[in-house]
DNA sequence: TTTGCTGCAAACCTTTTGCACCTAT
DNA sequence: ATAGGTGCAAAAGGTTTGCAGCAAA
């Protein structure tokens, strides 16, 4: 089985360089929509398909959020857990957890650990200033 | 604006009997379709429904997984995590990690936490076996 | 009697897929 | 020329919702 290369294109491009201009999590949708925006009309197909490889290959991150899932380029190549503002969705990185407790606790009710994800969500300052104020009226 | 009063219905006794006879978490879909297996037929619209006003009480747990929202009945009324079998769904309540340390991580960046999720995937020791078989024959 | 709850079916949304065509290699 | 990628539209889930009728209180 010889293996297959992959193809460079105009939509992969796209989806990169706006990838990479968003800060914090997309969605499919929204990441398409972007796109189109900016004149970069790429099939919703394709986006998703796109998406989903980069997904496999690690280059993008992913949580899921209010029954969708949501994107976001991951530059360096490692697990990593997040805290995210539930409001404009910005994310800052954190440390992840001792990954070796994790894996005792599995242990000691006889699981295999395969994969584990930690969430943190909160308000950025901004949105709490946003939001304090909004209210306070 | 009266508050409106809940009625008792023999849906909702269903319900609750159905999830309590499972251990694990459980879609909108399956409880439905476990509750006709007894021959309680309730809609589906009703079992989600159901399923959501008890998802806002508290009642229940959910977590997200292949794309679809999972309930668990939630005894004890506390944040908690868990060990979950990504094969038969079977779960364990794990010890939930250092609440402060996660604070405090928070905090660091500025953000106030509101909420957080820990959920640990793998194969419970049955399913292990299972698959195990599976494979080498 | 009042009005919350239910069932049904249609509507919605996100995501996936079949297939013919296009295009990078 | 070969075969991976793309676009479109249809299909496939899962979940929500409008509405008329049912039934708890």
């Amino acid at each position: 089985m010889g293996k297959t290369v992959a193809r460079h294109t105009r939509q992969k491009d796209a989806m990169l360089q706006g990838l990479r201009q968003i800060e914090g999590f997309v969605s499919a949708q929204e990441l398409h929509r972007r796109l189109a925006e900016q004149g970069l009309d790429i099939g919703l197909a394709t986006v998703y398909r796109q998406l989903r490889s980069l997904e496999t290959t690690g280059a993008v991150d992913t949580i899921r959020l209010n029954g969708q899932q949501m994107f976001r380029i991951c530059e360096d190549n490692g697990h990593h857990h997040h805290l995210i503002c539930e409001h404009c969705g910005r994310t800052v990185e954190i440390e992840p957890p001792d990954e070796q407790w994790l894996r005792s606790v599995a242990q000691a009710h006889h699981f295999t650990m395969t994969s584990h994800t930690l969430e943190v969500f909160g308000l950025c300052p901004q949105c709490q200033q946003l939001l304090a104020a909004a209210a306070g009226k």
